[in-house]
Order: C-alpha cells, then structure tokens, then sequence
DNA sequence: CTCCGAGTTAAGCAGTTAAA
DNA sequence: TTTAACTGCTTAACTCGGAG
C-alpha cells in the first residue's frame, strides 16, 4: 500500500537555512523518481524496505538505517525495491549555511551515503516534523527548529566520528540540556520532558548536570527565562503579560514573582530602571 | 483597566539517596 | 545507569487590596 505525505513550508525564508519541504513515504514496488536535479540540498532517511541510489558517479544499493542525499544541480535517481519497497522519510533544505551544515555530516556528491542506526531518535523527529501544524508562524518557526535537529543528530551520528561503542561523555549531555531549553524555554517544558529528550533518566541526569554546571536543571531554566525576559523588557514595549508567556509562563503573576525572587525588583520596576 | 503584591491550599514536580 | 521512595519545594489557581 503506497503512502505519500508531503509538506511544503513557505510562510518563513531564513536565509541561513530554510526548509523547502519534507515528508514520508511508502513506496510501491519499483516506484522511482528521476534521472532529474534538484533545486535544493534533499535528503532522505530509509525507516524499511530496500532500494537503489544512482548519482552521476555511482549506484548504492541502499536499505533500512541508511540515507541518501541529493546536492542541487546533480542529476540522481532513486527506485525503491520491487520485492521490499523503502519507506523513508525526506528533507529538503536551502540557504546560505546550507552547504557547511551538509559538510559537517560530512555528505557530498561523492560521498552521499549515511547510515544512522544508534536508536530510533532520527525517526521521532521526523515524525515530529510531520505532526506539526504548519499553516501558521509559529509552526513553521518549530518545523525550522526540528530541521537543525534533525542535522544535528546527523552530524553527532556520523560514524567517521564518532563509532558507536564510543560512550558519549558528559558535555554531550549537559550541551544536549542547555540546547533543549535553548530551543524550548518559551514553551511549558518540565525536566521529565528534557530527560526524555537527551535520553537519560531524569535524577541521574539531574545529577550529571548538576556536576557539571553546579546549578540544577530547572535553576537553569529559570535562569535562561529571566535573562530573556530581562533582554525583552529592555528591547521591546511588550506588556508584562506578554513577556511572561514569550519566557514559558502562563501566568504573569507567578512570573513576577520569580522574577523579583532573582532580580530582587519586579519587572516593571526593573524596566523603569533600565529606561532612567 | 492594568499591573503588582501578598496570602492560601492542593497537587505535582524536582532533588536526593540507597539499592540493584 | 536505572529504579524506587522519600522529602521539600514549586506551581497553579484563586482571592483581596492598592497604585497609577
């Protein structure tokens, strides 16, 4: 049974690094696309079944686990099995840093080939990508943040770095956290979500960072919301109310409070003084 | 009307620790 | 590195009142 979802965002162009469009498939036996060229970086990820990959240089016989990238202007083909057809999932991406995002994967025309089979993290952000509601900014706001991840976890599965067997140190970790309210402190994260994500269990995670970084996560959190707030009291004429949401509070009331328990003012005393 | 401060209470969450 | 149990803290939701 064929499947096909395509997703094509273009509401928001970053020049740095846009998403053209992404998706999922399930192909049918033999289905093919090409020989034909791109306009953009594409890649696709195999979550079953089997296939080939024909770039101008090379064939790949290519299956689950595995990826191929495409490099604009390159004429390529790609069939699935007609036994055991691939599924997979694709991207496709543009923008200035575009190329040193592919080169830090380390793909190229002559290198399009990845294999990623760590765990299934790979999977769970495309199936992210495609479960977001995309008609609006913010939604395309957070299929953007989910294609740097999805590069990302690229670069840090690339084998030529890094085997497999290699126990991932603790600065992994703790950078995994600090990346994860980074991209999410305006949202109501908990540290459960945040140990769900970087893949450890919460109090050992709890502690690893701790060691490293003498604060707990959550004093982290908060101390992340406060500075932003502090940066949009300073640059921006929003309501207080306003600023407590866009830093993951719901209610201004407990933000303030928060905010006077570090600050030692409230934020509206603490605009006042940033503006005499 | 908006914003802030103070207080209360129940529920949920985070941090710690010991054991495996 | 995980699990479970415990404790204490945080948060949400609410009220009331004051200032501008």
């Amino acid at each position: 049974m064929s499947q096909i979802m395509v997703y094509v965002a273009k509401n928001i162009k970053y020049s740095d690094l846009t998403l053209h469009n992404y998706g999922y498939e399930q192909c049918w036996p033999s289905h093919y696309y090409g020989p034909a060229i791109r306009e953009y970086y594409l890649i696709h990820y195999i979550l079953s079944g089997k296939g080939i990959f024909k770039t101008e240089e090379a064939t790949y016989k290519l299956k689950k686990g595995q990826g191929f990238f495409i490099c604009p202007g390159h004429v390529t083909y790609y069939e699935a099995d007609v036994d055991d057809p691939w599924e997979y999932y694709w991207v496709g991406f543009y923008g200035h840093q575009a190329e040193a995002f592919v080169k830090e994967i380390n793909l190229s025309v002559k290198a399009p080939i990845f294999t990623y089979e760590n765990d299934n993290r790979l999977q769970q952000l495309f199936q992210q990508l495609i479960s977001i509601e995309t008609t609006d900014t913010p939604g395309e706001m957070r299929i953007h943040g989910l294609l740097y991840l999805i590069l990302s976890e690229l670069v840090c599965s690339d084998g030529r770095k890094q085997t497999p067997e290699k126990r991932v140190n603790k600065e992994v970790y703790v950078n995994k956290v600090t990346d994860f309210i980074e991209m999410n402190y305006a949202h109501q994260i908990t540290v459960t979500q945040i140990a769900d994500y970087v893949g450890l269990d919460r109090s050992y995670l709890g502690s690893l960072f701790k060691s490293s970084t003498n604060t707990s996560i959550q004093e982290y959190l908060i101390n992340y919301r406060i500075s932003k707030a502090c940066s949009l009291l300073y640059n921006s004429d929003l309501s207080i109310g306003n600023i407590s949401r866009s830093v993951g509070y719901e209610d201004p009331l407990l933000f303030s409070k928060i905010f006077k328990k570090y600050k030692g003012v409230s934020p509206k005393k603490f605009r006042n003084q940033l503006t005499t």
